[in-house]
DNA sequence: ACCTTGTGAATTTTT
DNA sequence: TTCACAAGGT
């Protein structure tokens, strides 16, 4: 067995670094924390806390201060404070939720600065519509047609609406008599609906602009709504973003809310930084200017891995031109891998990190590059599943490109494809699938895919003999007052429930729901489907309207055909998306995205690589194209092959033993570079090796 | 030959 | 929403 001894030497190594981080803690000397992947940073963080909670509890409880912990996800959050233990003494959250808690109170200030971004937001619309070319047919009316125009469309806007995604032929006789003066706006549907809702926009926040200045009552308070992805300023109501950049104005103009916040909490420690927005780094490095301005012990601790920046907004490793004097400490043992893996991901990174394993024993782990088609990745997974023995307790995990990969390779292709064709999911909503789909997080899930989750998890559950009583009931209560023997017949009425289709499993809930004549058994029910005296007239109804916009009479054709289509899906396929869902897969292969991978480990990995990523047809060939000249690209390139890198290093390293690339693509051009990284290229075809 | 318009397909992820 | 491309117009 390998990956298990470790030399005292190296233990005390490891001790070093902490020791490091504890250091800087007691000169108030704020640090940044690099260590690359599986180096145990979550561990160092950890350590961190209680060093302070350790020698600083006391003057800490004294003075009525806390310690702030920010974490990126609502997950990690969770997990360190598993892993931390029960303390009131850490503040542990994600930083929109610590934001929201330290400025709410202001709402004086807040509102003001909400004003002046609604006013900002009124120029920039008003800019566009001199300016941009969509607007051509609106530029050309003069000042008092421009005014009459947006008069008849404020009027219509229900109309307006309705018809939005009608299409184009279909939109101009709607709307041909109403604007009989205005034909020429209507040439062009999309730059018309483009147009109209900017004037939409402009009149909403003109209005909220007026209100504030006239101090009406509801325009008083600035509200952070984290459930929805977009400002509504308007409504006074903001999204993630915005939330952060009211959060550094108020820091920037008010030197009484840093001294607050630098007295209350004079320890600060983020995690996974290099996802940070760089208005956190912002405000951190104000508020430590401020402290040495007057001369408060504060302390910073960044930890995180910048060659792990996968999405847009994080700073990476821009991190230290923005928060400057940063004492960096570098960790460079590798817990996770073997030695085969750790070479290979320490190509992968431009930074001085070059990571060793902590183990004396690290050899055995082995990585191999693959060139092939589309149709050769079955065998190749298939040949690795015999060639490492892989069973449903030790797995393969295969790492491809997208969410629709995912579903087609887990067995719910049906499931996703089918959501593709509805109004909530499809056309401008297409980006809320993954979100609301797809989601690991059951509480993100969207209405319907939240309704099909709780009727597949009752089912999952009622035949699954491991699953307690308790965790098919919508709450703890609903058992206490039945005696076992009710409790048993409840059970043998809902496993009662039947059918291989979805819309099987639902005919067979409507005649036991009005056959049973139980009030448990009916509580439950409404409870997973949220409406009551359910039928599959009902439920299907309830899917068209959810799932459709205005369902008029061709619509609902279409609207009916496409919920047909998720009735008739097999249980098995929703059950698959359950487990992929909950994460509780049973089989020998599981598929992820490469980004979803982020912060996992598996001890067999399978990567499933080519030319193209989204819209940009040369994305990983860039990368290996360039990989031996790096230096000499552009500013711009530099950037984009940085990326690449980032998610190449993310996706590589989560593999402990083994790891096989599979790319789809001609290398001819990308050979050296590939050479160079994962050694010698080998072809899938068996004759040809 | 060039410009305008319409259509359909498309990255990942978090708050 | 944004982009590429096909279809259609001048």
């Amino acid at each position: 067995m390998s990956l298990s001894v470790i030399s005292p030497t190296n233990i005390e190594r490891e001790n070093e670094t902490l020791n490091e981080i504890f250091k800087s803690i007691d000169e108030n000397k704020s640090i940044i924390f690099n260590s690359g992947a599986g180096a145990g940073k979550t561990y160092a963080l950890i350590q961190s806390l209680k060093y302070v909670i350790r020698n600083y509890e006391k003057k800490l409880k004294k003075h009525n201060q806390k310690i702030v912990c920010i974490t990126y996800t609502n997950v990690a959050t969770k997990e360190v404070k598993e892993r931390l233990g029960n303390t009131d003494l850490v503040l542990i959250s994600t930083i929109h939720e610590r934001i929201w808690e330290l400025t709410k109170d202001y709402q004086k200030e807040l509102v003001e600065i909400h004003k002046e971004k609604v006013y900002e937001e009124i120029l920039k619309l008003e800019q566009k519509l001199i300016v941009d070319k969509e607007y051509k047919k609106y530029q050309e009316l003069n000042d008092n047609n421009k005014e009459k125009f947006k008069k008849i469309m404020l009027e219509y806007r229900e109309l307006f609406f309705q018809n939005y995604s009608t299409k184009a032929a279909e939109f101009k006789k709607v709307f041909h008599t109403i604007l009989d003066e205005f034909p020429e706006m209507l040439t062009n549907v999309n730059y018309f609906r483009k147009t109209v809702n900017t004037l939409y926009t402009l009149e909403k926040l003109s209005e909220c602009y007026e209100k504030i200045k006239l101090n009406n009552k509801q325009y008083k308070k600035v509200e952070y709504t984290s459930n929805y992805n977009h400002d509504r300023l308007h409504k006074m109501q903001i999204s993630h973003d915005t939330l952060l950049e009211y959060g550094l104005k108020l820091v920037e103009k008010y030197d009484l809310l840093k001294q607050i916040i630098i007295d209350q909490y004079p320890f600060v420690f983020i995690d996974e930084y290099q996802d940070s927005d760089e208005k956190i780094v912002l405000i951190m490095s104000y508020l430590e200017n401020y402290s040495t301005k007057i001369g408060h012990k504060w302390f910073m601790g960044y930890f995180g891995d910048s060659a792990q920046n996968i999405y847009d907004g994080g700073i990476g490793g821009k991190i230290t031109d923005i928060h400057i004097g940063l004492n960096s400490i570098n960790k460079e043992f590798n817990r996770r891998s073997t030695k085969e893996i750790i070479d290979v991901i320490n190509k992968l990174r431009s930074d001085d990190i070059e990571q060793i394993s902590i183990f004396d024993d690290c050899n055995g782990g082995s990585v191999k590059f693959y060139i092939g088609t589309k149709e050769d990745v079955q065998n190749f997974i298939d040949r690795y599943i015999n060639e490492w023995e892989i069973t449903e307790k030790t797995q393969l995990h295969c790492l491809v490109l997208t969410n629709k990969l995912v579903a087609d390779y887990s067995g719910f292709k049906n499931l996703y494809e089918t959501f593709t064709e509805t109004d909530r999911y499809g056309g401008m909503n297409y980006n809320q699938l993954n979100n609301e789909l797809l989601s690991n997080d059951s509480s993100k899930l969207g209405e319907i895919p939240k309704l099909l989750f709780n009727i597949t998890r009752l089912l999952v559950n009622l035949f699954d003999n491991k699953t307690p009583v308790i965790d098919i009931s919508p709450n703890e209560s609903l058992f206490e007052d039945m005696s076992i023997e009710d409790l048993r017949e409840l059970i043998i009425q809902l496993k009662q429930i039947k059918g291989k289709t979805l819309d099987e499993c639902i005919k067979s809930i409507e005649t036991y729901y009005s056959k049973v004549n139980n009030e448990k058994y009916r509580i439950i029910m409404d409870w997973i489907f949220g409406f009551e005296n359910i039928t599959s007239d009902l439920f299907e109804n309830y899917l068209i309207e959810k799932l459709f916009n205005n369902i008029s009479d061709n619509n609902l054709e279409r609207a009916k055909a496409t919920v047909n289509r998720l009735l008739k899906i097999d249980m098995y396929e929703y059950q698959l998306w359950y487990k992929f869902i909950t994460d509780s897969q049973e089989e020998k292969v599981i598929y992820h995205t490469y980004h979803g991978t982020k912060g996992r480990e598996f001890d067999n990995v399978i990567i499933i690589m080519e030319n193209a990523f989204g819209r940009n047809k040369d994305y990983f060939n860039f990368y290996f194209e360039n990989f031996m000249d790096s230096n000499a690209l552009g500013d711009e390139d530099k950037q984009k092959y940085g990326k690449i890198q980032n998610l190449l290093y993310v996706s590589c390293s989560r593999a402990i033993k083994n790891l096989r690339v599979l790319y789809l693509d001609d290398i001819t051009d990308l050979e050296r570079g590939i050479k160079e990284i994962f050694g010698q290229v080998n072809l899938t075809n068996n004759k040809l090796q």
